[in-house]
DNA sequence: TCCTCCAACTGAACGTAGTTCAATTTAACG
DNA sequence: CGTTAAATTGAACTACGTTCAGTTGGAGGA
């Protein structure tokens, strides 16, 4: 019966993941408790380093769905989405901002856990990050032939970049915040102008 | 002698903010701490809580400090750029770049100080940004005098946060990071691309 | 100059975190 | 079923920010 151990641990951590998920959605990074996690997962509070490192890698997992579900979002808004290069530019940087503003803690927590010094972010991390980033490559080479490949790469670092910082300052900052009409409006007047 | 206690509450006060402003572009925000300042400033540890209600309201005060160092430094390039309007607005947005660079962790604390659930952004700090956004605003009303004032605010907003976020990511992130020349280059296509 | 009183200052103590580890429990095997 | 090693537990440890009862020291009057 080699596997007794392996299954409980197995789904443990899958239900601890769940739950990290759960309260990271409701109440914020900021308020995730190890006790309550391990109250809610019906473990002791031990148990959760029998299974991650420390917290940090249990968010990393969690952050990991969370970066699942945004491709997941941004690409079934692109596949409704006109074939026009451009267009499909703009959904998905209006797809973006949507699942940010819809996942506002979960998309949060994707950039605010603290990497101490140095450290570099974990492979998937970087890997999804570059689906993201292959999305924008398809049609913005279409639209620049004219590029090189270099420069297509900066660009679409560019205009990813872009949406984020539209968007992580249109939403986060309590600076009087930016109607969703407007963000919307702003997203597509910025990469119709930048893709032009 | 109305007044010696004062004199000594405002003395340290300026201290406080002095050598936590020291800490954080040394350390970073993360690694303040409260003991710390209190051993660095010679003062008691409840003395800190005498003169901010907490470490936030120094971190604040900080804070401050630094946005008007990035507002002169924008400033300061910008009195020796070209009087064309988009060269204003690359040299902007790279010295903003620069700045963030140079002073990366006092950068990060002015966006990582974590206010808490619905709490507003200070009044200077609005302030402060608003004179960021009316920098930007000039030159790009003179290149597109054609927009409403509306869509002015929200392009200079864009503009702004398009920068921002390039800075952000390629700073920020430990992906792969984005050498300097590269950071320059993209800045610069942007906003020559946004403001055509 | 000295005394008195009250505001200001002090730092030990408190509450709340994440994390550890000695003691206990439990699974695997002969 | 007994033995043993590994897994699990939760009280304890450390490290924070913050508080507050006790002490200190300054300002005004005698």
């Amino acid at each position: 019966m080699a596997g007794k151990v392996e299954i409980r641990r197995k789904a443990l951590r899958e239900n601890l993941i769940k739950i990290a998920d759960q309260r990271i959605g409701e109440d914020g990074l900021a308020n995730l408790r190890a006790r309550d996690l391990a109250k809610d997962a019906g473990c002791a509070l031990g148990a959760i380093y029998n299974i991650f490192d420390d917290l940090t890698d249990l968010i990393l997992a969690v952050n990991a769905l969370t970066f699942k579900r945004l491709g997941a979002a941004v690409a079934a808004d692109l596949a409704d989405a006109p074939e026009q290069p451009i267009e499909q530019l703009v959904v998905m940087g209006q797809a973006y901002y949507h699942f940010a503003a819809e996942n506002h803690n979960h998309w949060r927590a994707l950039f605010d856990l603290p990497r101490s010094e140095g450290e570099t972010a974990p492979e998937w991390y970087l890997e999804e990050m570059g689906r993201l980033f292959s999305y924008i490559h398809g049609p913005l080479s279409v639209l620049r032939p004219n590029l090189g490949e270099k420069d297509l790469h900066l660009f679409t670092r560019a205009l990813f970049s872009s949406v984020h910082g539209i968007v992580l300052l249109g939403i986060d900052q309590a600076s009087a915040g930016v109607p969703e009409k407007d963000l919307d409006r702003m997203i597509a007047l910025l990469i119709r102008q930048i893709s032009k």
